[in-house]
DNA sequence: TTGATAACCTACTAGCCCGATAGGGTTTTA
DNA sequence: TAAAACCCTATCGGGCTAGTAGGTTATCAA
């Protein structure tokens, strides 16, 4: 299941992407015109920064802009930053590789093997998006 | 993220399907020979026989049996019972939709989109393999 | 210089669910 | 009749989610 830290960022993310003009975008404008509490966006929207997603400018005309290009940033990138593996299991996860306390032998795990399955053809479609792609949707409105 | 609700009783339905003989198999041996809480298996078992993919025999000599064949129970069904929906956000399961509070237009939400992707590919996988599938895994050991 | 604006930071919390444990009850078979 | 095995209920600690609260710092315009 998506948190929802997760499908705040991803929004705010396509928000600031599908603007017109480069400039910053004001985070209660964000939550407004998404629904999201401003208080919890701004830290989504912080964490976006520190992982090199998004610049920011103080005071007033202020506030959060793409560093790059929208067509650059796949999907598994923010999938990882925001809600951390993709795998379902982390004993097939590639970023956040965990062993399992039981199962003995990877080779032969039942679950192991469906999860790795699950896990390539989810790499595929995130990693198929782009923030370009995203917004594309969000303008049609 | 999987559940270990969901991890073990995958594991203990490929345990039972690798089995030669048709014989009910006690929880006690799977729950030794997968490493798993013994008491937490039992309930695992309970809700997979009450939602029809197990049997059930009392007293000595019995255990849990599988009622299908392994072929026909395709995954989709069994994480379906034991995870819940598949998909990482209500507003696109199929078997438990629920509209997003926020979000008042699906059909221009980002994230809807991306995450109906999602769905569909992991459905793919999921609906794909069948116990007889993961039971083949096991076997290899 | 002052005030408004907006990002930034820290701390806290209510509520939920997972994973497990405990303990017993019931039914069936050797 | 006693052991084996399923069946059921209740409880609980810990960790995480989704916030809330309140203040601090940087920037800009008047």
């Amino acid at each position: 299941m998506l948190s929802k830290k997760t499908k705040y960022g991803i929004k705010a993310l396509a928000f600031i992407a599908s603007r017109e003009d480069k400039r910053p975008v004001q985070t209660s404008e964000i939550a407004k015109s998404e629904n999201i509490s401003l208080k919890f966006l701004e830290s989504i929207l912080l964490s976006l920064r520190k992982s090199g997603f998004l610049g920011s400018k103080k005071g007033k005309g202020g506030g959060y802009y793409l560093i790059q290009e929208p067509e650059k940033i796949k999907m598994t990138a923010v999938v990882r930053v925001l809600e951390g593996p993709i795998a379902m299991v982390p004993c097939v996860s590639l970023n956040y590789y965990e062993k399992c306390a039981d199962c003995p032998d990877e080779a032969t795990c039942s679950v192991h093997a469906l999860m790795i399955q699950v896990r390539d053809s989810t790499l595929d479609v995130l990693g198929g998006n782009t923030l370009y792609d995203l917004a594309r949707v969000k303008k049609k409105s």
